[in-house]
RNA sequence: GGCGGGGUAGCUCAGUGGUUAGAGCAAUCGCUUCAUAAGCGAUGGGUCGCCGGUUCAAACCCGGCCCCCGCUACCA
């Protein structure tokens, strides 16, 4: 027995200002899916998400709500895991940064890339306002007429000591893996984009302390200051693993194989990350992926423009797999896409109820009225193909293609447009209903055939609607258990030991409706 | 400003030189009634951003122009 390949991958970790938005969930369903697909494909997988306490911002809000940091922020964790429940995103590990063990890791790793001789310390010179007690940027202070924006006083000129990590000194090595390695950012454009910014601007040595702040990471070697951050929040891909205190977990599933993040951040994740991973002697992910952003009814998402839709609302209406299904197949995950009320209605009852939902009704209503049920006659028999000029096993390998590209959109498209409505084309031109009454054993054989595509159908669905896809493959006998089943068994039409039954549950002779029309 | 991507049917998009430019959704009409008022078929709808060039032939190549978007050091 061989051991089983092991598949690394996580998400960015999220502030907990505020309950998840569909655009947080948006990257976690995409990486959820392909963490799915690998446990399919016989991966030992990790997949590890968090949240990312160790800021101002969350002691702020904390100490608005009267409430201790930590207890905000391990209340916050259950609500953020609460909705990746909801969502069925199957994460291994959680983490927050608060905990001890990541404060711990997180200190020796910053002391490992000091002894290396990558951290050292400098000042800091920037625009100071005393009233936020705080640094602005060049643009702020550019924008203001030199004031600040909140307390409309002059920004002084202020330096004060700190330290920097010597990003500069990975330059050349960050180049040639961004040029000759084209997996380490996905999408190409992002990747280029990266290239372009070493090549246009390069690369200058980053301050990652804060000086005089109680809640956050002190510095090993200067307790006087606190990490910066970004640079912990960062850490977590590693501490989540055991870097530093369970080496043999942290072994086995380093490098990462894939960092799903949003697009603002994937220069942390392919200039800094990589660089801080080496600056500790210690390798780069293997793949940095970037999504897009998803708009509301053409309009960016947020607070003050009130508009902030959140998952829990949109599955009450419909269901966790509707709510997979449209996010996936509607907005391409590498690039941007938008919900609106409407499309969803649209994309549900197109393609789930009247497409999907209806085809796996009528192949269990006709069988179960005219032959209680049971395909006499078809143990061993080999299905014959239902949608013509397909290769099946070609079509298996283009959608597995997509799936791994993180193309779900287009995966899905694939499925639907490619193998659904043929099936339903293929009943229509068959006419079981009305074969039976002719020719009941030819009739029998159509709606075996049809079957067998339902088959194949949930196999490739698995990934993206589990619980429906569950749903529609319990509904008969198929052999292979459903825990079981890769998209291998769904590149082939095989005979099976038993005669096919329907193993759904019925009501008057109905099954209950997968995905009921809304609207 | 610089670098990168894009402007194709009402909407979302596919289509990198070769017959009358495609798909899905939406719209209209017909067939059907096994099924979730579901299914199937047909039809309408496009000066392929604008101008010029290369070519026997351009949505596709080249030049110019207009417009949109991304990146340009700390908001998923």
């Amino acid at each position: 027995m061989t051991a089983k390949p092991k598949w690394f991958q996580t998400t960015a970790i999220d502030y907990p200002n505020s309950r998840p938005h569909i655009g947080t969930a948006f990257e976690k369903l995409g990486a959820d899916v392909q963490a799915r697909y690998r446990r399919m494909e016989g991966y030992d997988v990790c997949f590890l998400m968090g949240n990312d306490e160790n800021t101002l911002k969350v002691a702020d809000k904390a100490k608005e709500l009267g409430l201790d940091p930590q207890a905000y922020c391990d209340d916050m964790a259950r609500q953020f895991r609460e909705v990746w429940d909801a969502l069925d995103i199957s994460y291994d590990v959680f983490i927050q940064t608060s905990s001890e063990r990541h404060k711990q890791c997180c200190r020796k790793f910053a002391q490992k890339v000091y002894d290396n001789g990558y951290i050292y310390k400098g000042s800091y010179e920037g625009w100071y306002c005393p009233g936020c007690e705080e640094f602005k940027s060049d643009k702020v202070h550019a924008e203001n007429a030199g004031q600040c924006p909140n307390h409309k006083r002059p920004l002084v000129r202020r330096s004060e000591p700190c330290y920097y990590f010597k990003l500069s000194a990975f330059k050349d090595r960050l180049l040639k893996e961004l040029k000759e390695n084209p997996q380490f950012v996905q999408p190409e454009s992002r990747r280029n984009e990266m290239i372009g910014f070493i090549e246009a601007e390069g690369l200058d040595d980053l301050n990652i302390s804060r000086h005089g702040e109680q809640w956050g990471i002190p510095l090993p070697f200067d307790p006087e200051f606190t990490i910066y951050v970004w640079f912990d929040a960062l850490l977590t891909y590693i501490t989540g693993i055991g870097y530093g205190d369970d080496e043999a977990t942290f072994a086995k599933n380093w490098p990462c194989d894939t960092h799903f993040i949003g697009k603002d951040i994937t220069r942390f994740h392919t200039h800094i990350w990589p660089a801080m991973l080496w600056a500790a002697g210690l390798d780069a992910p293997t793949k940095v992926f970037s999504h897009g952003f998803v708009t509301v009814d053409g309009t960016k998402m947020g607070k003050s423009m009130g508009n902030v839709v959140q998952p829990l609302d949109i599955i009450a209406k419909s269901s966790v797999d509707a709510y997979r299904y449209f996010f996936m197949r509607e907005c391409p995950f590498p690039g941007d896409g938008d919900y609106s009320g409407q499309r969803f209605e649209e994309v549900y009852n197109t393609e789930l109820a009247n497409n999907l939902g209806n085809l796996l009704s009528r192949t269990i209503t006709i069988p179960a009225k005219n032959y209680g049920g049971v395909f006499d006659g078809t143990a061993g028999v080999t299905p014959d193909a239902v949608v013509p000029n397909l290769n099946l096993a070609e079509f298996v390998a283009t959608v597995r293609g997509h799936v791994e590209a993180c193309r779900y959109n287009t995966a899905l498209q694939a499925i639907v447009q490619d193998f659904l409505t043929p099936t339903n084309q293929y009943l229509e031109a068959n006419a079981p209903w009305k074969l039976v009454k002719t020719d009941k054993e030819a009739a029998k054989k159509v709606l075996f055939n049809a079957v067998q595509s339902l088959r194949v159908t949930a196999i490739l669905l698995k990934p993206f609607i589990p619980k429906s896809a569950e749903a529609i493959y319990t509904s008969f006998n198929f052999p292979t258990p459903w825990a079981d089943v890769r998209y291998a068994d769904a590149a082939e039409l095989t005979a099976q030991p038993d005669d096919l039954r329907v193993t759904a549950e019925l009501i008057d002779g109905k099954p209950k409706p997968l995905f009921p029309r809304i609207g």
